[in-house]
DNA sequence: AACATGTCAACTGTCGACAGTTGGCAGTCT
DNA sequence: AGACTGCCAACTGTCGACAGTTGACATGTT
């Protein structure tokens, strides 16, 4: 099986890399060994190259000339400014869901939002599983494949910065109430309320990381 | 000089090559053949290989699995859907420089304005060059470095759309304007006014390219 | 004639090996 | 003791070659 069966070695070595990086299995700040990790792999340098690089386009690695390739680990201006471009984005999302939504849209967000509540009432900790579902149903509501697709890499780079750090229970309610209300004003096609109840949000999310960082 | 002189093989292919296909010198459409441009570069096909998928990182080329890398060439409805996410970019550029711009940005700002103005005046075509330089101006005085560089990536990706269109004339001035009324909501700290405007100015920068597509 | 099938050249995906660079360590000098 | 110099191992950057896949052309079939 030399050639690709389904995916080619280097797209599944980019799978496999970018789990273990965004999972913390692979630590912020250690390096990553091209010899290594293609013996690890069981494939040989080249593809596992073009995984690096690929991850490094989504600034999951940094490359180095001649050293190598690193995980990024990222202090408090970095999580600010992460969040400028987060919220530029979230928020133009945000607009473009309110006047595109369609009912389905509609019913995808209200769902999620009253798995939200179910979880939060039965005492369980609020995944950040939903919290992506949330959003990510907002972007399909806004229609906007390449708002979308830099959304999505946004958001997996605050999980980069996010893997250590454990989900904070007191802010649970306040991001579902912001998530209820940004659906309230997508529902009425208020575009300029929906944009400003997701600038609130993401404003309340990059402090909670700041104050987790800091600790 | 096998070893990197300056910059690694690969770094400069990418740069050859992003210029070959900015410059519409690999027309839209074509396929990027892996030997014979790696010969032409003098390089082997390794290097080669990596700046194809560093250009395909910054959509400037399209990968199809075992077909090779082909220059994107983009419809209306791409024109449109790239312009949604470049209005979300640099309308939140526009509000952060509003209110983070300094006395040297203004000076920076002012200067491109008037270098467009004479330019304008010695009936000169308004060369594409100047637009894209006040948009710089403007991303250095919003300090984020995320958004330009995103911006950046956005407005490469015009340029390729661009490629093959020449300058409207009978826009210059409406830009022209757009660019002076923009500098002057930086000026006053009017963020709200500052976005406004950016988003009417590209606005109408998208109908112009959408009809210069339709002839 | 239109369609299905077999064959083939061209190209991509992958591999192993070599060359050059980097950072660290031992040894030496002041 | 501290700083400097010269080596050395480890690793990245690069290359050439092989294997597998794809699309197209030629051939045969209905």
């Amino acid at each position: 099986m030399t050639p690709p069966l389904h995916l080619s070695l280097a797209g599944q070595a980019v799978d496999v890399l970018r789990e273990q990086v965004l999972t913390g299995k692979i630590p912020p700040g250690s390096r990553v060994n091209e010899v290594e990790v293609a013996q690890q792999l069981g494939i040989s340098r080249g593809p596992l190259r073009e995984a690096i690089r690929h991850l490094a386009s989504e600034r999951l690695l940094v490359l180095v000339p001649h050293r190598g390739a690193f995980v990024p680990d990222a202090g408090a201006d970095d999580v600010r400014a992460l969040f400028e471009l987060r919220t530029a984005l979230e928020c133009a999302a945000a607009e473009l869901a309110a006047s595109r939504r369609t009912d389905v849209d509609l019913v995808r967000l209200r769902e999620v939002c009253a798995e939200s509540r179910r979880n939060y009432r039965a005492g369980q900790p609020f995944p950040y599983r939903l919290d992506l579902a949330f959003h990510q149903a907002l972007l399909d509501a806004a229609r906007s494949p390449h708002i979308a697709e830099q959304v999505r890499l946004v958001q997996q780079r605050v999980v980069l910065l996010r893997s250590g750090l454990e989900d904070d229970p007191s802010h649970q309610q306040a991001s579902m109430e912001d998530h209820d209300e940004l659906v309230r004003a997508v529902e009425d096609g208020d575009a300029a309320r929906a944009s400003a109840v997701m600038r609130r949000h993401l404003s309340r999310v990059c402090a909670q990381m700041l104050a987790s960082l800091g600790r």
